[in-house]
DNA sequence: AACCTGGGTTGAATCGATTCGACAACGAGG
DNA sequence: CCTCGTTGTCGAATCGATTCAACCCAGGTT
């Protein structure tokens, strides 16, 4: 069932199939027709392999993914169903490479062995050897997030750090002086994940700004270690009153925290953050919070490879998204110190 | 950057390179390590498309999972989480596609363009196109999830039928007369999804078996409808005083509503069923249930397609997994009727 | 009638590997 | 000294497509 089969059954040379498959020449009417028909017949389609080996470029995309021991995030499921899907939309297919550090078999596979047009990385650190390995290739790439240095590279990104700033804004605006962060894990930070340090940045400076008083503190991805980390905050800092997060995987803890600390959000605690929307809309009362568009990002991720895949001298370009914060009902003025 | 280019330099022809590669035939130590020199200075790795084309395989596996458009439950992403992380073991990639419906382009391409060696199904129904579809071509693949016709293909899949019968008699045990099974979407079940339907057919067996009043309901994958659901059925039917569900996504739901109407668990209430560990963990006060092995199964499912692929001929083979109930404290004796 | 034109078709080269049969070199055995 | 067997290396065919240059032929020009 190869091309040669089709071409032997119509009739006709190897080449006269390929041009009625491509198009790519003119194929008078009826021959069209024959050949079109023992293609239909027999169900053929050509080898992806063969025709990769020979166009130079393999019609698919590799997307490499944090390793699976840690669960995935919901943001970053977000990442791959949608950019499966755009790849999907643009008849390419999706290599998966699950790879933490850098020596990693899977990842070199893809890069090396030509196997894809170009990569998708996600969860990139400030200094990421994944990015550097693949600036030294010659294989384009984008990333969901960005590095240190980011310069020369197409990314998409969130602007954790104003995103972040405005939550602070917000919550001074609303009177509340002493103001906490609720990061993502230690490990992570320490690892020098960015939104992680973009939050902390924004967060600081805005704390600054408006002459607040913030603690910020890392948590673990999950409820439980939200709830620690809130009980813990809590107790060691009573007159914090407000709370800003980019952990949304740790609001159901924190509101368990709260709940069991017997302070009333938002009458006597306010939580903001950025969230997708049903981690915000599940949190009671539904919490006021940026929506990451991992949809979009996805989609825009993709995009911005093909271009880069159809013009790889071409100078990168990158989108930082700015989501609006959806007021919904987590946050109010202050409680009032006398009392 | 070619095997060519390697044989060059090395002063060789490409056979011998390709020999030291494969180590199919002896070469001498001399000539391996000039060889070797040179592949490890150029960092070369052989094509995979051409490697692919002449040997007919692509160490590639292939994933249909859901459409990204509805979101992915935690369970189908543990699936594509240890199916990947399993392939990755074995060095080989894994092609995702996105496929719901029977003529999808993307799923396609993958069965009849040769792109991979064999392909893992997951999200199955009780008739289900794509597996029909498989069937017909020489494509070794597994289901994760059994069709009503199983026999003939190798699959794993949960017991959910035995799995919901053991919790409504340990619910009967505790002396509940009135039992509710929440299960997945009305959608779902309607369009035949297996564990829909075979936890409906062990929940009614028990319920029968045991004499006891059973009330099954829909209810969507998330906690709103969860909520919703719980609300209606309290009022709908009082005299319920326990459910076993297997929509773990609907628990923060089902959680609220029994806690809206106040309703206390265990004292009031009773809760079992099947659901991830981290949802059974979440819940107030701990569920008892039994944890589907997402890690084993993908793990397993790729050892059952390897075989396949290996030795397409021979009998398939499956598996069924039986969990234990883990018992937490979300089940307690019904609340005495004398009130 | 010879010449051009151009649409339609084909043969052959090519992509980058693998692998088989052939062959050269060399030491051992008769 | 000749033959035989081993070991190591090579040339060429092959996988299944794409694509270029060449060619054929019908129809229109001169």
């Amino acid at each position: 069932m190869n091309i040669g089969e089709i071409a032997r059954r119509a009739g006709v040379s190897r080449s006269t199939v390929s041009y009625v498959l491509s198009g790519k020449r003119a194929v008078s009417e009826p021959t069209r027709q024959r050949i079109q028909a023992v293609i239909d017949e027999l169900d053929y389609r050509p080898n992806a392999n063969a025709r990769a080996l020979k166009e130079g470029r393999t019609r698919t995309l590799g997307l490499v993914i944090p390793p699976a021991s840690q669960r995935l995030t919901d943001m970053q499921l977000g990442f791959v169903a949608s950019v499966v899907e755009a790849a999907a939309r643009a008849d390419l297919d999706v290599l998966l490479s699950p790879s933490g550090g850098d020596h990693d078999r899977s990842f070199e596979r893809i890069v090396t062995g030509r196997r894809v047009d170009g990569v998708i990385l996600m969860e990139i650190r400030l200094e990421d050897d994944r990015v550097t390995r693949l600036r030294r290739s010659r294989l384009p790439f984008v990333t969901i997030g960005r590095t240190a240095e980011p310069a020369g590279t197409s990314w998409v990104d969130v602007d954790y750090e104003g995103l972040i700033a405005r939550c602070v804004h917000h919550l001074a605006d609303l009177g509340h002086r002493h103001i906490a962060l609720v990061n993502r894990s230690a490990e992570l930070v320490a690892a020098g994940y960015g939104p992680g340090h973009r939050a902390l940045a924004g967060f600081a400076e805005a704390v600054t700004e408006r002459g607040l008083t913030g603690i910020d503190l890392c948590c673990g991805d999950d409820a439980s270690a939200g709830e620690a980390a809130m009980t813990r905050l809590l107790t060691t800092h009573p007159d914090v009153t407000a709370a800003a997060t980019i952990n949304e995987a740790a609001l159901p803890g924190i509101q368990r925290a709260l709940e069991a600390e017997g302070r009333v959000v938002p009458r006597d605690f306010s939580v903001v953050g950025v969230a997708a929307a049903h981690w915000a809309e599940d949190f009671r009362p539904p919490l006021t919070a940026a929506d990451v568009p991992t949809l979009d990002m996805g989609a825009e991720a993709v995009a911005l490879l093909l271009e880069r895949i159809a013009a790889p001298t071409a100078a990168p370009r990158h989108r930082l998204y700015h989501p609006p914060i959806s007021l919904r009902s987590s946050a109010a003025p202050a409680p009032s110190p006398l009392r």
